[in-house]
Parts: C-alpha cells; sequence; structure tokens
DNA sequence: CTGAAAGCGCTTACAG
DNA sequence: CTGAAAGCGCTTACAG
C-alpha cells in the first residue's frame, strides 16, 4: 500500500506541493478553482498531513501540553475534560503530564513537540519560574491555571476565589452563625489564601468580626479534614465548618458522623469545589461550584488561537464561582 | 542562541552526525571511548534530541496515544496516573484523548506521532473493529484495557472481574443474605457481565440458587443506581443489593437514606471499584478493589517494552481483585 | 497565483 | 568501529 504523501496529492491533482501545501493550511493566496481541485484530490485520496514533518519544516505540532500537580483530583479531571472538547474540536491533541521532572519538561520544549503549554502550579518553586522564562523567551504560548505564583503579567485564567467565598460569608450571616471554623488548604496554596480572604471580607461586610475566625491548616485532603475536626473538638466547639475545598469537608463530615454529632443540627459543615460527591453525601453538602470544565476549554480555545496568529489572550481571566446551597448547612 | 542540534554535539565531540545518533539510541556498536566523549558532549551542551526530526527519520516519536471513554471517572483516571508514572519513568509523553472522533483518530495514526496506543473501549462499533485492524495492518502496538469486545486475539490487560464477584457471593454467603437485588452496567458492559456472570457462579458454589437474584439494569451512574433502587422498591424486598459499581451503590445509597431506610441494618449494601469515597460514606462502602493504577502501569511498560524491541505481551493479563470489606453489608 | 529548491534535525543503510 | 549521504514529509522564502 502506498504511502499517501503531499507529493502523491500533488502529483494527483496536477500542482505542486507548495500548491497542495497553501491549500491545506490556507496560508497564502490560491486560485480558487485551484484550491478546489486541490481540495478533491485530499478528499479522494484520504490524504492526512504528516504532523511530525509539518512541525519539523516550521508549522505547528497541532499539540499543546497540560501540566498538572495531579490527573485524579475532580478538580483537575474536570479540567482535563474541558481541555479535551476544546482540542477534539479544532483537532488538536492533548499531552498530559503530572510528574514533571525538570528533565522531561525540557524535552517537551526542546524537543518541538508542542505548540502551547496550559500548566496549573501546586506552590511554587524556582524550576517553575525558569521554565516560564524559558517559555517566553522561546516565544511558546502558554496560560497559566489559577493565580501564577510568581509575578502577576502572566497569561493566566483564574477563578473567583474570593467571590466564591464572600457569597459563603454572605448565607453564614443568614444562618447567624457565631462560631466558625475554617480549614485551609495547604500554606503555599494561593486558592486556599484567597478563599479564607474572601471570607473574611465577606463577614465584616455582613458585621462579623473576622477575628472570631478559628483557622486550622489543612492540606486538602480528606484525612487532613478528619484529624482537624478531631484536633479542634478537644478543646473548642463551633456552629459551623467551612473547609477550603471538599475532600476536606467530607473528612470533617465524617469526623462528626464517627463520634455521634448531627449534621447540620449539632454542627453545620460547607466546602469548596463542588464535586460529584457532594450531592449525594448525607446530608448533601452546601458548597462553592467552580466551572472547571469551562476553565479548561476556554484556555484551549485561547492558546489555539494564539498559536495559529490571533490576538493574545488579555492577561487574565476571572471567571465568578457560584454558592450551591444543600442541606450540610442547615437549609 | 544558537540551537543545540546533533550537529552542534558532533562538531564539539568531533565525531561524525552519524555516531552521536548511535551512542544517543545505543544502537549499533561504538568504542567506549567514543560513547564517553559524546556523552560528555551531550552533556555539557544540554543537548535534547528533537523528537520530531527523530520520528520523521524513522525513529521512535516515544509517545503513547491513550484513548478512553471519558477521564473523568475514578476508574479512568487512576488508570491514568499508573500510565503517567511508567511513561515519566521511560521518558515518554502521553497523549489523551477522550472524544474519539474517527477523524482524529486516523490523524493520529497516519500522522505517525505515536508509537504505540493503549485502547479501552465503551461497548464496540464497528469503526473500534476497523481502527483496531489499521493499527494491526501498521504493526502498531496496542494493548486493550478490559476484555476485547471482538475476537480474542488482541492483547489485553483484564481485571479478575468475575473473581471478584465470586468473592463477594462467598461473603453474601456468611452474612445469609437470601433477597438479593443485582444492578448491572449498561448492557454493551463486558465488566458487568462478567461481574454478575461471576457473581452468581459464586452464589451457586455457596448453595444459593442464583435464580433467586433480582436483575435490574442500570447504566453506571449514580442517578441510574438512585432510580433502579426506587423503581424496585415500589414492588419488592431485598435484604442486599449489590451494584455493578461505586458510583451505582452511593445511589442506591442516597436513595435509601431519602426514605428512610437504615443501611446496613434495613437493607445492606456493596458495590465494585473501591472508589476513594467509599471508604467516607456513611456507613463505609464494602466493595471490589480492582487494581487500576497497576494496570495502567502495566499497560505503558509492556508498550515501551514492544516498541523498543522486547517480547510482545501474551495475548491477555488478568490481574486480581480484591474483596474491600467495610460495613455497609453489615460487616 | 504557482513552482523549484532549500532546509527543518534526525536515522539508517552503505562503504570503508 | 566510524562517516558521507540519502531520505523522512512537510513549509517557506524566493522567483517568476
Amino acid at each position: 500500500m502506498q504511502k499517501i504523501t503531499i507529493d502523491v496529492v500533488a502529483e494527483k491533482c496536477g500542482f505542486s506541493r507548495a500548491t497542495v501545501s497553501r491549500v491545506i493550511n490556507r496560508e497564502g493566496i490560491v486560485k480558487p478553482s485551484t484550491a478546489e481541485k486541490v481540495e478533491k484530490a485530499v478528499q479522494e485520496l484520504g490524504y492526512t498531513p504528516n504532523l511530525m514533518a509539518r512541525a519539523l519544516s516550521g508549522g505547528n505540532s497541532r499539540t499543546i501540553a497540560i501540566l498538572l500537580p495531579d490527573v485524579v483530583r475532580e478538580y483537575y479531571t474536570a479540567l482535563i475534560a474541558g481541555a479535551d472538547a476544546a482540542a477534539e474540536e479544532k483537532g488538536y491533541n492533548l499531552i498530559i503530564k503530572t510528574r514533571n521532572t525538570k528533565r522531561a519538561l525540557i524535552d517537551l520544549i526542546e524537543g518541538r513537540r508542542v505548540d502551547a503549554f496550559l500548566l496549573r502550579f501546586a506552590g511554587s518553586s524556582s524550576f517553575d519560574l525558569e521554565f516560564l522564562n524559558r517559555l517566553k523567551k522561546r516565544k511558546i504560548p502558554y496560560i497559566i491555571i489559577g493565580k501564577p505564583p510568581f509575578s502577576d503579567d502572566h497569561p493566566s485564567i483564574l477563578i473567583d476565589n474570593i467571590g466564591g467565598a464572600r457569597l459563603m460569608a454572605k448565607h453564614y450571616a443568614m444562618h447567624g452563625f457565631q462560631r466558625i471554623l475554617f480549614i485551609t488548604g495547604p500554606e503555599e496554596s494561593l486558592d486556599s489564601q484567597d478563599r479564607i480572604y474572601g471570607f473574611k471580607i465577606g463577614l465584616s461586610e455582613q458585621g462579623i468580626d473576622p477575628a472570631n475566625v478559628v483557622v486550622v491548616r489543612g492540606d486538602f485532603s480528606r484525612q487532613s479534614g478528619y484529624e482537624a475536626m478531631r484536633t479542634f473538638l478537644e478543646t473548642e466547639r463551633a456552629d459551623v465548618v467551612f473547609a477550603a475545598n471538599d475532600h476536606m469537608a467530607l473528612g470533617v463530615m465524617r469526623y462528626c458522623q464517627d463520634i455521634g454529632m448531627r449534621v447540620p443540627e449539632d454542627i453545620a459543615i460547607t466546602g469548596f469545589d463542588d464535586n460529584f460527591f457532594a450531592e449525594y453525601l448525607q446530608p448533601s453538602l452546601t458548597t462553592v461550584q467552580q466551572p472547571m470544565h469551562a476553565i479548561g476549554d476556554l484556555a484551549v480555545g485561547n492558546l489555539i488561537q494564539i498559536i495559529e496568529g490571533g490576538r493574545a489572550l488579555e492577561s487574565r481571566i476571572i471567571l465568578s464561582t457560584k454558592l450551591q446551597i444543600r442541606h450540610s448547612c442547615g437549609c
């Protein structure tokens, strides 16, 4: 079976390789009737360009790399699903990496195999910064998901953590909660920092003194929520617990049930993220919904636009979050 | 800044491009002292091969495509995490696709961008078969996760659904359950078929007549578990519900709680998969644990071995499952 | 508007 | 054991 290359197409339609290339990439000026003939030949032969050759000779590889802390948490899987949808629509492929050894990342850039990067940092390392600088120097487009851990002039897409937490504070005021426990994510998490910041702003706006909030450190894991709750209850009591993500809220709820506290009668619990299980817990979890799928979709869509010569992303886009009221708050 | 190509390395160490290539790919015979000098130059220059060029000229692209029904269910995310671990270890990249339009898949093959495929089918379409044939014809290595929906001579890695369900049947016998409801996955799911098959075998072995099991169709979604339970309870009663996956078990549990049935006092519930939430439910869910992470890791490891000239996978590997006993069964 | 030719950065027979 | 050369399948100035 003969391999269908651009030369086969060229021969079939009677034009040169260069012209076929122009038609396929819609680049340069081609006479409409010529384009038509070329397209017909492409169609009939079922020609598919070899992307390796295209990339090697200066074109796009139609591949976007997405670098994540993990691929298991729903936060990221929804992001991937959205990214995948956008990529598929435009005929792009996604390379997904979680264990970002320095070596592997440099290979990705130097190997010229990707046109753009979608990045999500967990904390910040000096290598992350070096990596960003390398991308900049090479003029490889990238978008950061979440607040960039470095300076502010990186193109990024964020969710409105502050706004979401403010809404929750307002809801707390409505319930009249007095004694509040807030369980944070890991220290370096900017999401967590923004959530508590927005929450306190919201409380102030409602006339509640944020100084009354007890803050305990967690790490976003279910186990840390469980432990934080146990430690806290050894010496204190609260009307409500605001966990900085749903997984920790799950841990908290589990601990309360283990020791026989009723939710929400004895203690209310709320989370952040709106993971799928929130709706199925008993009681169902009041939380803040964030559009991770939309973010993935938007980010890849923008990246493709940039790759294909469109305008670059304005430096940051913020997507709004929304309160998802269920039963664990007492509603 | 000069681009570091193989020619730069060649010049630096005083050997030819061909020799440098041989050293880097550990192919052909090279004098040890030469190899040493070449490696030193590679090191000092921080040279990384351009993978596009390598692939174009007949080498590996060091990329494996993984095709999945979705990237959201834990079943698949664990698989990806395992695959990613193996890929990272060997310096390979993973392209992940969920929306498998015909066009996109053919591009992937014809575009020569991947060395191998890891496939997971949901049901079976005629295109899937055509796709497999195309891979075979092109001699592109692939491994199927789960029982192949076609003939049996495809390299595949399976979990022991039958064995896991048998173990569960044995556990049911220990509890002395009489009236049993089994909720299946979608009709075309071979996993679901094997699970109920193994379950019935197990019951027979324990002297329980499998004909007593009421079977209701679900589709693996939480919602379908919820609905199946509602419909069932309109006319019948059971001691225990075996949902063919944990998500449906979650739906079942939710429905029982909604109508005030106590689990496991009024009715026991068990699942299959051991998703993360199983441990955190109230009561915690008894289920069958399957090694999806290990499967991803094993599959990619094998694929890389094949790519790099090793022996092909024996036609099928079956990994065992294990009973995870918690509280929802009454234990 | 179209084509001939160079070049992208590798691998791999083929010679020696 | 090593090198010169062809070739992988495209894109892109450059000419016309």
